[in-house]
DNA sequence: TCTACACATATAGATTATCTATGCAACTTT
DNA sequence: AAAGTTGCATAGATAATCTATATGTGTAGA
């Protein structure tokens, strides 16, 4: 079993919703990743940017190259219209499984706080 | 991409949880999800089962065979202590991820109360 | 100026997970 | 007796993911 990093379910939710907060590139899709979970969600770049590509050719997501004079280039993405439904899709499906694992955990009587 | 019916963050989750509120089989699960995710999730025999034994090898579930005179006879499948702590441990990650998602969301500016 | 480190992107190859399709068999309902 | 539901299972194909590795730029400090 053992536990993925990029786990199927969240990888595109998370970047989608990253995208919808504004354009970014992977390097900073993976800070803002470890940032925002409070260093619990440490994505590795070689696992992020074939999934970037693969949303790439799925037409979730675009790219543009970002090259000021002295500075590193990047690749910027931003998302796309058939992203954002793709997003919605996404979201509604994480709900899903998320109010039947509360169910389950309030009926298992685990602590609502943690559950929450 | 194409979401997948059995998506990895979750399955362990699920069925480790569902062991929880007391002893099971496969298709008692599957039924259970469906019910439970007011139809919205489907699980397939056909993907369930290889996932259960993995989940076995693993020390995170244990079986025994319950068959009554003049009934169909069922695979129980009990948690175990080794599942309690990998549960313990999923839910942890189910409950970061979900904290990310909430906050990329209500950063976005998604409604509350499909976020909830 | 040399070195080390953070920044930034990328791919190949191996491994693992998952889906689809199918098979079997017993019981139950019509 | 036929059809449907219950119940478990695996093979083969496909897809997703990880590990390891590669490359190059900019910056800070010795």
């Amino acid at each position: 079993m053992s536990t993925k990093s990029l786990t199927g379910a969240s990888i595109a939710a998370v970047i989608l919703s990253i995208l919808s907060n504004g354009d970014s590139y992977g390097y900073d899709i993976i800070n803002q990743v470890r940032e925002r979970s409070g260093d619990e969600i440490e994505w590795k770049a070689g696992s992020l940017y074939p999934v970037m590509h693969r949303m790439q050719t799925n037409g979730w997501i675009e790219d543009y190259w970002h090259e000021p004079k002295g500075e590193r280039r990047r690749r910027y993405y931003r998302i796309t219209p058939k992203g954002v439904k793709a997003l919605e899709k996404e979201r509604k499906q994480w709900m899903t499984t998320h109010r039947l694992l509360l169910s389950l955990w309030t009926e298992a009587g685990f602590s609502p706080e943690v559950a929450q």
